[in-house]
DNA sequence: TGCGAAGTGTGTGCGCGCACACAGAACCGC
DNA sequence: GCGGTTCTGTGTGCGCGCACACACTTCGCA
């Protein structure tokens, strides 16, 4: 788990805990009641950068619900090049627990910034999600758009150059409307499936054509219009 | 819909449509009679190989049953190459339905041999699938798996070399026991995201080393294990 | 049985993106 | 402020896999 896990003081922001479980399409119906027994039997736990939160060497099965910072989801290759395959954000949840659809297998999960996170065990989940038919019937959905998204992901992969695909990677990542991504260089890198010199190398292009400004740490895009279309392109 | 459709004769073997929906995943705690049930819901239909099943502009909301053939999904890139994302054989399933996890969104489904696919309608499938929590409980875990395999798909596609990604394929494909893999060398590069020039020159080295067979329109799988073992170097 | 289509084998440039190797710049800790 | 670390920019081969081209074989079918 994390380097140096720690209890969050009690009672902290309890509004803010079912505000942010309501944010996650997931629980988009239930009653703040409901919610509030959720978010109850989640204990919290604040993360350092870098903490390894996930690895498939001890396939625990748990629930992990992110509230605070960004979580990298990747996996590695035989010569140690790896991919990310997720970042998760605040709201959303990942983690080996097959009943849900859930499953990370050879994945890694690593926190990009500081954060909490959430951890909700087997029994938990059957207790409280697994019983709940619409929240049962949400979770089909998403994991059907999470297939639609890796399958246009993976055709990119097989078929796009990797200019497109720093394109496509970017003009996802800034969402809408378009804000800054906050990754550097290699964290791209390793979700385009490339190495770090040439994104560098392609991130100046688009510089040079003023569709992205640099700054250490981040990408703000200028023009996610333009971008996308090269992305396509 | 196929080139060619037609009204399979009435009847026709009736324990075998029983026997092949119950040897999918999805239907396997369910009664004879409602798998009867099912069945009955499914018109059959002949179709010609090389018959287009369903493409992107005609959003209809149905479900495939594979009975008999092999059906290929694939993307396309603006440039005309193509990806293919699956290949549906009988006892499975795929289409349009959201509800159940179920997108095609941006892929073409196209038969590879002749064969004979059952429809189901949106509201058949709601009537008969989606109101059992045991259909909806294996059809998430079955989401997750595809899910899990893509991952795998797309690292391999973004990490490794073309001759280990047709080894992978083949080791996939062959099954166990071993047995030939009915697809050309064409077939093959699609799924790999090659070229079929690639393929061939790949296919060939794995000749050589008495890996695999080569007959027209089918590689046969001599040795799985080592070809499993090049997929992971 | 003969023709056309589909599938397979092979060779030759060539270009994209990788590997390696530094240098400078920005940030973080003490 | 100072030193170490992380991040970014840039250059130079080099090799894998692609694009293109063509010959040959096998199969389907009229």
């Amino acid at each position: 788990m994390a380097d140096r896990p720690a209890r969050a003081p009690a009672g902290i922001e309890e509004t803010a805990r079912t505000w942010r479980l309501s944010e996650m399409d997931l629980f988009a119906d239930l009653s703040e009641a409901e919610m509030q027994a959720i978010a109850d039997a989640a204990p919290m736990r604040k993360v350092d950068r870098g903490a390894l939160l996930y690895a498939p060497h001890r396939p625990v099965e748990v629930l992990y619900i992110v509230k605070q910072g960004r979580v990298r989801v990747y996996r590695t290759a035989s010569d140690g090049r790896s991919l990310t395959t997720a970042i998760v954000g605040p709201g959303q949840l990942f983690g080996q627990l097959p009943q849900l659809g859930q499953r990370m297998d050879d994945s890694y999960a690593q926190m990009l910034d500081p954060g909490v996170i959430c951890l909700m065990s087997r029994v938990d989940v059957q207790r409280l999600m697994f019983a709940d038919t619409r929240i049962v019937a949400r979770i089909t959905t998403l994991l059907g758009a999470r297939i639609t998204a890796l399958e246009a992901r993976l055709t990119d992969t097989a078929l796009k150059s990797v200019p497109a695909r720093v394109c496509s990677v970017l003009a996802t990542l800034a969402g809408s409307p378009p804000t800054s991504v906050r990754l550097t260089h290699d964290q791209l890198a390793d979700l385009v499936g490339t190495t770090r010199e040439t994104t560098t190398k392609v991130l100046g292009d688009l510089r040079e054509r003023n569709l992205i400004r640099l700054r250490r740490g981040r990408v703000e895009v200028v023009d996610p219009v333009a971008l996308r279309a090269l992305a396509e392109a």
